[in-house]
DNA sequence: CCAATTTGACCATT
DNA sequence: AATGGTCAAATTGG
């Protein structure tokens, strides 16, 4: 059911990213078209799975989307949040879907609400999510005071081996249409910091810190990577949690700091990434390189089977850049 | 001018 | 030595 509403919410979202980009692909029927197939066949595709769903729960109440019991005692902990934050943010369209969905896990997968705490994992089905963290969240190794390069007197700063401590793994699909090349939309703003090919990847890593980490020392950071075996997936590891919340400046709702200490880092929608976010002030990509790469194997992956190396990026976007400033 | 991105270099960890 | 995370200069657009 939830990668069903999952399934609902992504096609909202090209439904969102059609209507931003209906400008530019308004000469280039082709594409506008592709997108309309696109949505069309989401929500076919999530229809299909309400109908079905329809027969299944009458035989299974409690369809077994998780691995552990407790992950769907802490759904039910975060639903109140979740729906304050949906009522506080998300287009009624979402919201229609809110009250229509009892479980509406797949929300917050969807939009990249994790909770540190979850101990095991989630997984989803086709078109959906995974989310899986890691447990303690001790993440905060790093001093971010110091920057100093070589400056490193007697406490050096961990460039490393912060990889299993409050990390944070979500999977979420990456945009079909528009900027198909940024990273999936959170909420927060988030300033890239780095990017490198990563041995047996195809896709380089591209390093985040919050906007405000200078600030308010926020000390959230993430790396977002394509997969390889689905370049229209993107894996997101967050690590540290947000402080930067608490000030009016930031981003609105505070989800992680709940009575207990263990907190998460927050996640929630809109668009966060270059060129487009409205909580990103971000200027886009000035090279372009970034955006070349990947997009020329998206462009691959869609039209040629995946096969061909040529860049083939002017077949998405013919004559225009996918950013919401054309001209 | 400021803020954001790119990118090569640096450096810690394995 | 290889790999991956971070820094910071250069660059660019608003």
């Amino acid at each position: 059911m939830d990668d069903t509403v999952s399934l609902i919410l992504h096609g909202c979202k090209l439904a969102e990213e059609l209507a931003l980009n209906l400008a530019n692909l308004a000469n280039q029927p082709e594409n506008l078209s592709k997108s309309c197939e696109e949505i069309i066949r989401v929500f076919a595709d999530a229809k299909e799975r309400l109908s079905f769903h329809q027969l299944s729960t009458t035989l299974y109440p409690h369809p077994m989307l998780f691995r552990e019991p407790q992950d769907l005692q802490h759904q039910q902990n975060i639903d109140p949040i979740l729906q304050e934050w949906l009522g506080s943010s998300c287009t009624s369209a979402m919201e229609t879907l809110l009250h229509q969905t009892p479980g509406v896990m797949a929300e917050r997968s969807a939009l990249g609400l994790i909770e540190s705490k979850v101990g095991g994992g989630l997984q989803m089905g086709s078109g959906g999510l995974f989310i899986e963290s890691s447990s303690r969240s001790d993440a905060q190794a790093m001093d971010p005071s110091d920057s100093g390069r070589g400056s490193s007197s007697s406490s050096k700063r961990p460039r490393k081996r912060n990889d299993d401590a409050g990390k944070r793994t979500v999977r979420v699909p990456a945009q079909l249409f528009g900027n198909t090349e940024i990273p999936p939309e959170d909420g927060f703003t988030w300033r890239k910091y780095g990017q490198k090919e990563i041995l047996g990847s195809k896709f380089p890593r591209a390093y985040y810190r919050c906007t405000h980490q200078n600030l308010y020392h926020c000390p959230a950071k993430k790396q977002v990577q394509r997969l390889d075996d689905d370049p229209f997936q993107f894996e997101v590891v967050y690590r540290g949690e947000h402080t930067c919340h608490m000030s009016d400046t930031a981003p609105w709702v505070d989800f992680s700091l709940g009575p207990g200490g263990s907190a998460g880092s927050s996640s929630s929608s809109m668009a966060a990434g270059s060129s487009g976010g409205a909580a990103g002030p971000s200027t886009g990509g000035r090279y372009g390189k970034e955006a070349d790469y990947p997009i020329a194997e998206l462009a691959d992956a869609m039209f040629n089977s995946g096969s061909s190396s040529t860049n083939s990026m002017e077949l998405i976007f013919p004559g225009d850049q996918p950013s919401d400033k054309n001209n």
